[in-house]
RNA sequence: GGGCCUGUAGCUCAGCUGGUUAGAGCACUGUGUUGAUAACGCAGGGGUCACAGGUUCGAGUCCUGUCAGGCCCA
């Protein structure tokens, strides 16, 4: 037995030529297998505290904290979620690698409608259980979402504190959250109004828009004159405004007319008429024949802003008052371009009607019946019954003008199917207008990415209102506030705080199912309820008061954290949403904005720029994109785009970027395979000792380093992917890496040269994972394991790389441009001859160049191997007044291109003049025979097959 | 209707303060290799810079308007 293995040995050992070379090798897969791969690797990162030991490392290092915003508890997750988190894990992990201890808390926004429609669906019925019980079920629901999301969230390869989140719906959130609204309440802030809201009478509640559906109706519109009573010296007082309306039951609470400040309105008087009229010019001769009008005389013309203020009497109510208004609502689709105005029963009414701080009357009850202040003859019937008696109100004043049939769309209640309206209910509000030049002073210290949010933000902080802070649902943080007998409300800074802690202790759910009096401060007396007894609010919190607190509920509650926040990045909507909310709350309790750095996202696009939405059956869901490509797609598809716009995403957009991950992932590839035989600490040769070539490349990498950090650092993803890409494509494979094979692979395994080059492949590669991995986590820490001489567990727990002094290197860097342009031009003669049959690989050439003075002193000066640069076998160099006829010009260099001289080495593959210089080796170069002589010396006695 | 933003090759993106024939990568076509091989190299084709006016000696780049698209309001 033993016999005969040796004599198979021994004959395996006749060598072949290839055996000679150092071909690369390596078993990083040039495919990743990723949607199977990715999830094992997760996994190895949880079971190993990947998170935890990062941070810890960076323990005693200046903190960078991106504070998450929290996403809705409900739905599966999309693209824009998977953009938004990928993007936190990108900046998290590279701040991470980069000097700063950068933990990543994520939290979930808890409360709110949408759960509580989701429980209604599912069939429960709200009202036949107390609230505390239905609260319960909410909260169920919301933590099995957020188990869900969670589960959805890592799958994207997002790294954070996964089993520490924040989520609203926390007692100590809760408590935060209250200890800002009493805050708030310390400085006046926090007041009692009204605002008309949708309120469905037939479910005595107010609905909110996604509780609504619309219908076509058709409703009796009415036209009516409001006499003049100030005309301020420009109208009479025989002067009538006409009016339009098409809710004729609100007339018993007008209190303005609203005109176009631009608009042009004329003062008529109608022929047979002693009174004046006023009516929108543009719209006289649609109306005038509704009114029974044949001619009139044009008195006088006026722009709406000129009447503004004057006033008119109500109707038929003596203490009534109807004041002239000016706003941008006001039409002149229809009507008269006068608009009747009730502030508590519209939303631009009440707009309008809060700017001229007009009185809110509400003569509607809750269940949509007439009240007393609508007038005795209205009291207690249906607000839908009395279109006729108004008419005839405004008939005996001689005021009614027409009524009209008109069919429009109108809002009605999903559930009960009947119609809604307008009306204005209490509502606690929270003051902006209080402290708004403070908060637009704030706002002026952040920085914005990209920099027009600010404008954005700016706008839409100077032109809101009041915030409405109060909700009429259950599934909320209660609104902390108490009734005296008398009904004066206590909002009150320390009672606030005695609540917050009765929740920090025991959750929001106490305030439901205790009474006003337990809630209470043991003792608490007023002077209001002189019997001791006190009521408390049943409204819950607006949910971005949630969500706008969580600076107050997470970064100063959690001792890793920092307040301000170092960041806030977010979808472009959440200017309107947390972006603005969190900053109110912030400024009003500190003074201060929640953020020193705000980031805002587009939103994802389908291929053709269109919204993404489920109806058009045009959405990506990640959580397929992962199962299908890979999530490394996914993220390397977000730095593709220009993420401060909206961002198209399609199947074919993601193909190509898989195209583009198979190219990285194959320059990986080459280059462990290359360095495999490489020790860097031993084998390392200095900038200074490394070939020409290779002190260029390392210049490009010391380039590439400094310009990709700077990209990470100013949050310019897509430049990211840009150089990248470039980087991979242009320097490194068709360059550096192919003329790379000439030496790599024939070179002695230790030769200077070799060595050189493999320094530089394995800085190379050792930057580009680390530089990539905050963005495709999976495959750098895959190559991370093909690195024996990395000590760390984890690429994620190595430095990102740093920008080398070189020294001055821009005279070399010129010479060098002027080179590769040389490298262009003779490219373009080879492929010349290539199409002429003269060569087929570039192998089979050899050229000479005709070289100016110049380029004699560029190729002197670099000191290079231009005949390894240009991959040719033979290359001669002349001076340009030898070119002959056969040479020509491609960009400015004389080149002849031949068929090279000699014979070809089958081990090179190069053309040779000296085969067979050792006689031992005829079939290869001296050169070669050295290196075979030396490093194969088997190869001598045996000879080659 | 208002605030903010976008519209450059088939795709994703560069084009700074206006100045020679508008760039990159991918994709495409041709071709060479077969020692990165379900890979790699080389060369090439491809754009009325959404449209219409205007300012200017000169505009993708500034102004106005139109159209298309997005977010947030109304």
């Amino acid at each position: 037995m033993l016999h005969r293995t040796f004599f198979i040995q021994k004959e395996a050992v006749f060598m072949k030529y290839k055996d000679t070379l150092n071909l690369g090798k390596t078993k990083f897969p040039m495919r990743g297998s990723l949607p199977k791969t990715e999830p094992e690797r997760q996994a190895k990162w949880y079971q190993n505290n990947l998170y935890q030991q990062r941070l810890t490392q960076n323990e005693t290092k200046p903190h960078f904290n991106l504070h998450d915003g929290p996403p809705y508890a409900n739905g599966n997750i999309h693209l824009g979620h998977a953009l938004n988190k990928i993007t936190k894990d990108i900046i998290v992990r590279y701040k991470n690698m980069t000097g700063y201890y950068a933990p990543y808390v994520p939290g979930w926004d808890t409360h709110g409608l949408p759960i509580e429609q989701q429980l209604t669906k599912a069939g429960y019925d709200r009202k036949s259980m107390p609230k505390a019980q239905w609260r319960n079920l909410a909260k169920d629901y919301a933590l099995e979402q957020v188990d869900k999301q969670r589960e959805d969230f890592k799958r994207l390869g997002v790294l954070g504190d996964w089993e520490h989140p924040y989520l609203t719906l926390q007692p100590e959130f809760e408590a935060a959250q209250l200890r800002v609204f009493g805050k708030m309440a310390g400085k006046g802030y926090i007041y009692k109004g009204a605002k008309p809201v949708y309120w469905s009478w037939s479910s005595e509640s107010a609905l909110a828009e996604a509780e609504i559906e619309y219908h076509d109706i058709d409703s009796t519109s009415l036209f009516y004159a409001n006499r003049v009573k100030d005309g301020k010296g420009l109208l009479d007082d025989d002067t009538y405004f006409v009016v339009w309306t098409t809710t004729p039951f609100t007339v018993t609470a007008s209190r303005g007319i609203t005109l176009g400040p631009d608009f042009e309105y004329s003062v008529v008087q109608p022929a047979g008429e002693k009174r004046k009229f006023v009516v929108a010019t543009e719209l006289l001769p649609q109306v005038a024949p509704k009114f029974g009008w044949d001619a009139w005389e044009t008195l006088a013309t006026y722009k709406g802003q000129e009447l503004d203020k004057i006033t008119a009497y109500h109707p038929w109510d003596p203490e009534a008052e109807e004041l002239v208004m000016n706003a941008d609502h006001v039409t002149l689709d229809s009507g008269t371009g006068l608009v009747h105005t009730a502030p508590g029963f519209g939303e631009d009414d009440y707009n309008v009607g809060s700017k001229y701080h007009l009185p809110i009357i509400v003569t509607v009850d809750e269940k949509g019946y007439m009240t007393a202040e609508a007038g005795p003859e209205f009291e207690g019937k249906f607000y839908d019954d009395i279109t006729g008696l108004v008419i005839n109100k405004l008939q005996d004043a001689n005021l009614f003008l027409a009524k009209e049939k008109i069919t429009h769309s109108y809002p009605f209640d999903w559930r009960t199917k009947k119609p809604i309206i307008w009306r204005a209910v209490p509502q606690w509000f929270a003051s902006v207008e209080k402290f708004r030049q403070e908060i637009l002073d704030q706002l002026d210290k952040v920085n914005f990415y990209p920099g027009w949010g600010k404008k954005r933000l700016y706008n839409m902080i100077r032109d809101r209102g009041d915030w409405v802070i109060s909700r009429q649902r259950v599934w909320g943080v209660p609104l902390p506030i108490f009734y005296a007998e008398d009904g004066t409300a206590i909002v009150d800074e320390q009672i606030i705080n005695h609540v917050a802690q009765l929740f920090e202790e025991h959750g929001s759910n106490y305030w439901f199912e205790h009474s006003a009096k337990e809630l209470l401060p043991a003792g608490y007396t007023n002077e209001h309820s002189p019997n001791g007894e006190f009521t408390k609010e049943e409204d819950i919190m607006d949910v971005w008061f949630d969500s706008g607190s969580s600076w107050n509920g997470v970064l100063r509650q959690r001792p890793q954290l920092d307040y301000p926040a170092d960041l806030y990045l977010e979808g472009s909507d959440q200017y309107r949403g947390w972006f603005n909310s969190s900053l109110i709350t912030s400024v009003a309790s500190y003074g201060q904005a929640p953020y020193k750095n705000l980031l805002s996202q587009g939103f994802t696009l389908d291929g053709k720029g269109n919204k993404m939405s489920k109806s058009l059956g045009n959405t990506i869901s990640p959580l397929e994109v992962a199962d299908q490509m890979g999530i490394e797609i996914l993220r390397l598809w977000t730095i593709t785009v220009d993420t401060s716009q909206d961002m198209p995403v399609s199947k074919e957009i993601l193909k190509q970027v898989s195209e583009s991950y198979r190219k990285v992932r194959n320059t990986l590839r080459f280059l462990l395979a290359n360095t495999s035989d490489f020790n860097y600490e031993q084998d390392k040769v200095s900038f200074a000792d490394r070939q020409a070539h290779d002190q260029y490349f390392t210049v490009l990498l010391n380039d590439f380093v400094k310009e990709i950090r700077a990209s990470y650092d100013n949050y310019q993803f897509n430049d990211i992917f840009k150089r990248l890409i470039n980087f991979v494509n242009v320097d490194l494979s068709a360059f550096y890496l192919d003329i790379a094979k000439d030496v790599v692979y024939v070179e002695a395994p230790t030769s200077p040269q070799r060595r050189s080059m493999q320094t530089v492949f394995y800085e190379t590669l050792l930057a580009l994972t680390k530089l990539l991995l905050p963005v495709l986590p999976h495959t750098a820490e895959e190559v991370w394991e093909y690195l024996p001489n990395e000590t760390s567990d984890f690429a994620y727990l190595s430095e990102m790389p740093v920008v080398q002094d070189l020294g001055d290197t821009s005279a070399m860097m010129a010479d060098w441009q002027a080179f590769m342009k040389m490298r262009t031009a003779v490219n373009k003669a080879l492929e010349d001859a290539r199409e002429a049959e003269l060569i087929g690989k570039n192998a089979e050439a050899a050229v000479t160049l005709y070289l100016t003075q110049e380029q004699k002193d560029v190729l002197t000066r670099l000191g290079l191997n231009a005949r390894l640069l240009l991959m040719v076998s033979q290359l001669d160099l002349k001076d340009a007044s030898q070119a002959d006829e056969a040479s020509r010009d491609y960009d400015g260099l004389q080149v002849t291109v031949s068929h090279a001289r000699g014979k070809v080495s089958p081990r090179d593959r190069m053309y040779h003049e000296d085969l067979g210089a050792d006689s031992a080796f005829p079939e290869l170069s001296k050169h070669e025979a050295e290196i075979v002589r030396e490093f194969y010396p088997a190869a001598v006695s045996e000879g080659f097959e």
